[in-house]
RNA sequence: GCGCCCGUAGCUCAGUAGGAUAGAGCACCAGAUUCCUAAUCUGGGGGUCACAAGUUCGAAUCUUGUCGGGCGCACCA
């Protein structure tokens, strides 16, 4: 249950009884009323702006609203208190009854707890990595790809049916050079002497074993033979080696796309002549010749007729070109394909995962869905910024050219998957992302992925002391349902057990604007308020979590700490990172 | 030159669809510690939310301009 929700929809029915009774004006718009925590906890539980968003609808002063919503409010069950505060807040107090209620309800939900059906079921896809089959990933696809997961799991979470999908960038000029760059290596294996590799190829060492493997298949077939023998079928070797390379370093992220789809195959069948003849039957393409860019012009430019997208009908801010000079689709043009083919297979929403260096790329893409599909459908891209990768504090040179990049695989394998995951998500995804090899392996406070987990193994360690004074059955998640909650009156308990029944409402809020790192953030700050309860029975040993002599009120503590402990595991599972129930 | 993103404590960053007295961690100072361990917790100092106007009951949040940083800029992907 999301309990602002809850009393949201409570306090609807409310303002409709107020209209009816004439004290609110008919046709007053809603739609704007939040119910929310407030952020001092001094000001309740409940906090809503109501009275302040009618008034200037309604002619009245806030306080004369607030009155007669307070009046009815009162009435509600598990409402203690209500207070009209500063310019015209409505705030609630609620009955610890209804806190206890909301622990129990995370010991029936377990790890389910928190998920919702906002989602209503509805198709939406997510695009993310789709990094080009020309070498292994780095670190900042690594970025990228915990991003679209944890996004798609959050999503799912919510109740929409999530398809995770892969744009495989299998076309084009930079699958040429990554065949020539394998034809080297695989004349090489072959045994020829061929010299440095030439600039302007791949010189990653990833393709030396890619060689071999080719010369392992296919002997000596394609090495003596001219180019446009060779050219097709060694492509289609190296995107498909290439793809095997990506896979693995996903799969060691735990991350597994469910459709992959070819650029290529798009092409072959008319999927560009179909998007843009749909385009074109609106009117929208044309031939023209673009204004050159202002300020600095390119020196080789030259106004040149060309084939446009009206894009700026849509927001951009100028038409662009699909066509290139040698008569051949751009990418632009591909990828107006590639999301047709994407609402044609029955996604209205759709989401993607760019890097930053993308970011010019996002007005024509959008203007094209709301082009494509005449405004039903709806895109929206998020950028993740750059990933800075550091040792100690100090920034680790990626030297791409000289082919020794530093790969995400390496990462994965040095702090392992959990540990990338988890620090991918603790900034926001258009905010620049320091990665500390050293920081995020210590543990510490200033680590938030120990933290977390710490809190978690904290948990069990006080469920396998337990177990010398209780059986299993009494441990058990069903019998804790029913344990005696009424006995946890402590301020900082029934804090826990607010910020936990707050979790579906954050779960829907960062679900809702497509920003997993807030569930980061949440467990981070659920583990602070454990570890101070548990510090608080290092002072005052009646706050222990065991209690010898008080078997009620221990039961009704490891309830509380169980609740704990599968809010943690609901938070790490949609960040895709495996909770620990010990950290020696 | 144009566009997009960003500018919050000494440092790294949150700030939940405009909300009440702007919050964490690190660092610094002072303390606590029998369950997982000083790997944790408590308290303290520290801010013109880059700057300036505007919108309104109310702005870190929205609009415009200025300054500063990142990314991109016909015919690459």
């Amino acid at each position: 249950m999301n309990l602002f929700n809850h009393f949201r929809e409570h306090l609807l029915i409310i303002i409709d009884a107020l209209v009816n009774d004439g004290i609110l004006p008919v046709g007053i718009d809603t739609a704007r009323i939040a119910v929310e925590p407030p952020r001092d906890h001094s000001h309740g539980d409940v906090t809503t702006n109501a009275a302040l968003l009618l008034a200037k609808p309604a002619c009245m002063l806030p306080i004369d609203i607030a009155l007669p919503l307070v009046k009815r409010l009162k009435a509600l069950e598990f409402v203690l208190e209500t207070e009209i505060a500063g310019p015209g807040f409505i705030n609630l107090t609620l009955d610890k009854t209804f806190w206890w209620g909301r622990l129990k309800e995370v010991l029936e939900a377990q790890v389910t707890y928190g998920a919702s059906v906002i989602g209503k079921k509805l198709p939406v896809n997510v695009e993310y990595v789709s990094a080009n089959p020309t070498g292994p990933l780095h670190v900042g696809h690594g970025r990228g790809a915990v991003f679209g997961d944890a996004l798609a799991s959050l999503l799912e979470k919510v109740g929409f049916v999530v398809t995770r999908e892969y744009y495989v960038n299998d076309a084009g000029a930079q699958i040429e050079t990554l065949a020539h760059s394998l034809h080297l290596r695989y004349r090489q294996a072959l045994g020829e002497e061929t010299g440095d590799v030439p600039v302007g190829l791949y010189p990653g060492e990833y393709l030396i074993s890619a060689g071999q493997k080719l010369a392992d298949v296919v002997g000596d077939k394609w090495k003596d033979v001219p180019e446009i023998q060779w050219l097709e079928p060694i492509s289609k070797f190296a995107i498909s080696a290439m793809m095997d390379l990506i896979r693995e370093d996903l799969a060691a992220l735990g991350i597994e796309h469910t459709v992959f789809t070819s650029e290529r195959e798009l092409v072959k069948k008319g999927g560009v002549e179909n998007a843009l003849g749909k385009l074109n039957d609106r009117g929208l393409i044309y031939e023209g010749v673009l204004n050159p860019p202002k300020g600095h012009k390119p020196d080789d430019w030259e106004p040149r007729e060309q084939t446009l997208f009206k894009s700026s009908d849509f927001g951009d801010d100028m038409d662009r070109t699909i066509k290139k000079y040698d008569g051949s689709w751009t990418y632009f043009a591909t990828d107006i394909a590639y999301h047709e083919d994407k609402y044609q297979r029955g996604f209205n929403k759709m989401i993607n995962i760019w890097g930053a260096d993308h970011g010019g790329y996002v007005k024509r893409m959008t203007s094209a869905v709301r082009a494509l599909t005449q405004d039903q459908g709806e895109l929206d891209v998020k950028l993740c910024q750059m990933v800075n990768l550091m040792d100690n504090g100090e920034a680790v040179k990626m030297s791409k050219r000289a082919g020794a990049f530093v790969t995400l695989r390496e990462i994965i394998d040095n702090v392992g998957k959990d540990v990338v995951r988890f620090i991918m998500l603790t900034r926001k995804n258009d905010a620049q992302l320091d990665f500390d090899l050293a920081g995020v392996t210590e543990q510490s406070r200033d680590n938030p992925v120990f933290y977390v987990q710490y809190a978690y193994a904290r948990i069990n360690s006080v469920f396998r002391h337990s177990a010398a004074s209780f059986t299993q059955g009494e441990l058990s998640v069903e019998t804790l349902a029913g344990a005696p909650l009424e006995r946890l009156r402590d301020k900082s308990e029934l804090s826990l057990i607010k910020l936990m029944a707050s979790w579906p409402h954050v779960v829907e809020g960062a679900a809702l604007a497509h920003e997993p790192h807030r569930i980061a953030f949440y467990l981070s700050e659920l583990a602070t308020q454990f570890h101070f309860l548990w510090n608080k029975g290092k002072d005052d040993s009646s706050m222990r979590f065991i209690l010898e002599g008080d078997r009620d009120l221990t039961l009704a503590r490891l309830a509380l700490i169980k609740g704990v402990a599968f809010v943690i595991a609901s938070g790490l599972q949609i960040i895709g990172v495996v909770p620990l129930k010990e950290m020696r």
